[in-house]
DNA sequence: TATCTGACGATAG
DNA sequence: CCTATCGCCAGAT
């Protein structure tokens, strides 16, 4: 089982309208500390994980991506403001 | 085995 | 609120 693969097992549990942060992910995955790793996976796969319902710890959106990112989350029913989400976890 | 690369996280200014 | 640093990690070279 490799960290990718645990990765994609934690956002495969995710439901519509739950945010994680990359460092929850980690922590899911069985790694704390490797949200980094977590990032480098979303940026590079290309497997269609939920991209979306992660974000920062501080709720920030992903760099480059905020305007998608805030569509897609809006989509689902989370608040977004500015360039962050409102509140973080199941809705 | 050594380096490099990020969609990170916490902290300081 | 913003940038700069430093520590951290898995995967690709």
């Amino acid at each position: 089982m490799t960290f990718e693969e645990q990765v994609a097992a934690v956002l495969g549990r995710l439901r519509p309208g739950e945010v994680v942060t990359y460092g929850e992910v980690a922590a899911e995955a069985g790694r704390p500390g490797a949200a980094r790793a977590v990032g480098r996976i979303l940026a590079t796969s290309n497997a269609g994980y939920p991209w979306w319902r992660v974000v920062a710890a501080n709720g920030r959106l992903v760099p480059g991506h905020e305007v998608e990112h805030a569509r897609r989350l809006r989509a689902e029913g989370v608040t977004v403001v500015g360039r962050k989400v409102a509140r973080m976890g199941r809705q």
